[in-house]
DNA sequence: TCATCTTAGTTCAGAGGCGAAAACAAGCAC
DNA sequence: GTGCTTGTTTTCGCCTCTGAACTAAGATGA
């Protein structure tokens, strides 16, 4: 039922224009010769389409490899300078502001603190927009450059131009952050949930790099996931799904901060776990994580239980080729407790879909978020190398 | 990281071809006047690809409409006699084949009782092959003007050409059913499991009509679902996605068929069903059923509150803009429930999502499998009608 | 009756895209 | 320098789409 549109001699062009720079930049520096390979055009066309490129200045040379007696090839690349993503990460405790080449190198960043539980849009907005301002001043990068803003925030995004959040947890309900923002700024603005940029970043960057079926979950604060269905993003009907911390593992168990009962999150999510530990935090979450992991307290391996449940349902349901673990507590318990994690998996899941699942670690750290945000601008610029300026939303 | 490949010309061709069949299907009789609008090709193409699809014969006049005042509008459609699809439903019971138009409408079929706990592939595959040319020969259809042969199976069905089957429960491990098949035919087969062909059957012609983000489920003897993805079914890796009877909805609750505990399946399956209502049946569950849902049993709440929760976890984890309950189990329960269905939902949902996701009864009965994969030669056939018969497998 | 209007459908020329193959480029070996 | 090998560019033919001009077919009204 899929209604593909209509397509015409120009689309073509883009299209190929699109897979071409896609193998470019994945491939690292290439030759003309190897990308006809790679891509399945003709070397006619990969010659035309690379002289466009290179007079764009969006790809540059790159040196020469020698052949075995023969001409010797001209490699190429991204020219990871044509131009700019910021990244921004809104998190509960601080605002962060990253600058970007198109390589995904951090070429500047920024913090602002937030105050716990004062959150005023109208704020958040003034962070980023000043932030962005401080990045590129610090990098010397003009606004021409920036191809776009990212923006990863918590909670549900709902599609569309406004960029309206909805996240309880933060205080935000209905939130136009987009709007705001474009109040201070005309450069494309792409806004999503922090989880998903961060699935993003681990799917490009990180270890999933190269699956095209795959979940990443995020364990923390809150637990999420980012499902990825033949290599992208999977929404849903109105961008929320994969809002894994919320389905139910216990009909009826534990009350869970979203106002249900048995969801997941109530019992992997950080504070489920100290307060099954009976831990009364001083503050340090990542200490008295750490403490519990040490006191060999049953919580763990009850909370590995619960995880590996979690995850069963992600492997029945979705069989995907690869699931990475991310978050500062997934690290965590990752860290010294993955084959554990794996064999809770296996218990609750079926035999043939397990078999074809990996369960991996995040390798981002906490600046995934950010870096995630950023590549939706680095998505947009490779589907479509030539109309990347024009606005658009997440 | 979707790799899209390269495209030349003729792909525009192809794929444009396929666009104008599908407008043209789904609209019933139209003009080539309209077509142009729905597709948004230009008046050119919409006449010259008419032509050629009249020639071909794939596409017919269905008489005209008068016009306001101008040259009658000339109505064109889809030829249902062009070619025709077999579905066959492997199921406990029996196999079932059945042979259909291009509309999909039944032209023959025919039964083979299955004894319980008899399944001998090649038996299996003899009944099919046999039905194949009973059912031709009884519509009086050459094997010629067949476009495929679509088979419904229980169990998961790894991807690949030789169709092998993994299903526990139906004693099968490892059946190459599409090879024991290709011995004795050599149209193009396309195996299936039988939940994703029920739901691709309810997505294409049932209550998941128009509907490109859904999940219909499927509650019988076993619990299944079709993820819809961007109207197409979702596999994952394996081809196994949509196992949700076998996703836990209570850590460590009710031992299972499938060896595990606190399964879905374990609770609303119709044996769970049963067993918690402690009745011992005299063989038909259907009145068994009925006589639950008559007695007030707390059972029976207790049902739609799990029931509830497995249907919330897929709102919160797909977000979903509609789930279908289908499979007689589903059907019965949602047509005196459905209200109480959709709380027990709701209570367990995030409010967002909930609120994009309608809750529907299947409207097909049980000849939805035999229909639904049919509907996967009809796929393929607004696919590529030029090339539909390549042999190929699901 | 017939010129005119309206809407539907067809034909044609032109632009833009791709690929195969020929031509050109640039090294190595002798 | 001559031949060989491999990489890159150019030429040419074929294919597709579209806009615009053109034909078809009925309604309307003098």
């Amino acid at each position: 039922m899929a209604r593909p549109q209509r397509r015409t001699v120009r689309d073509i062009r883009r299209g190929n224009r699109a897979v071409l720079l896609r193998a470019l930049y994945f491939s690292g520096p290439t030759s003309r010769n190897d990308l006809t390979a790679r891509t399945g055009l003709s070397a006619a066309t990969v010659s035309t389409m690379t002289a466009d490129l290179l007079g764009e200045n969006i790809v540059v040379e790159a040196g020469q490899v020698e052949s075995d007696g023969g001409r010797p090839r001209v490699l190429l690349r991204v020219n990871p300078e044509y131009g700019f993503a910021v990244g921004v990460d809104v998190a509960e405790t601080h605002v962060r502001v990253g600058l970007f080449d198109l390589e995904m190198t951090e070429r500047a960043k920024v913090d602002y603190m937030l105050r716990p539980a004062r959150h005023d849009p109208e704020l958040v907005a003034r962070h980023i927009l000043a932030g962005v301002e401080v990045v590129l001043s610090d990098a010397g990068v003009s606004p021409e450059q920036v191809l776009g803003i990212g923006v990863g925030v918590p909670g549900i995004v709902e599609p569309g131009a406004d960029g309206v959040i909805h996240a309880k947890t933060f205080g935000w309900d209905g939130v136009p952050l987009g709007a705001l923002l474009r109040r201070g700024t005309s450069l494309p603005l792409y806004v999503d949930n922090g989880a998903k940029t961060m699935g993003q970043a681990e799917l490009w960057f990180g270890s999933g790099r190269g699956a095209s079926e795959a979940v990443i979950v995020l364990l923390g604060v809150g637990v999420g996931a980012t499902i990825v269905a033949d290599g992208t993003t999977f929404r849903g009907v109105s961008s929320s799904a994969g809002e894994w911390g919320h389905t139910k593992i216990v009909a009826n168990g534990r009350p869970c901060r979203c106002g249900g009962r048995g969801c997941l999150e109530a019992y992997v999510g950080i504070e489920a776990i100290l307060d099954r530990a009976g831990v009364t935090s001083r503050g340090d979450w990542e200490e008295d994580l750490a403490g519990v992991l040490a006191s060999k307290s049953p919580v763990v391996e009850e909370t590995v239980t619960y995880l590996g449940v979690g995850l069963a349902n992600l492997v029945n349901l979705i069989n995907p080729e690869k699931i990475v673990i991310g978050g500062w507590v997934g690290v965590q318990l990752g860290e010294s407790l993955l084959p554990d994690i794996r064999r809770a998996t296996a218990a609750n899941s079926l035999a043939e879909p397990y078999a074809a699942t990996s369960i991996v670690l995040g390798r981002l750290g906490p600046d995934a978020v950010a870096l995630g945000a950023a590549t939706l601008v680095l998505e947009e610029f490779l589907n479509a190398p030539q109309v990347a300026r024009i606005t658009a939303a997440g």
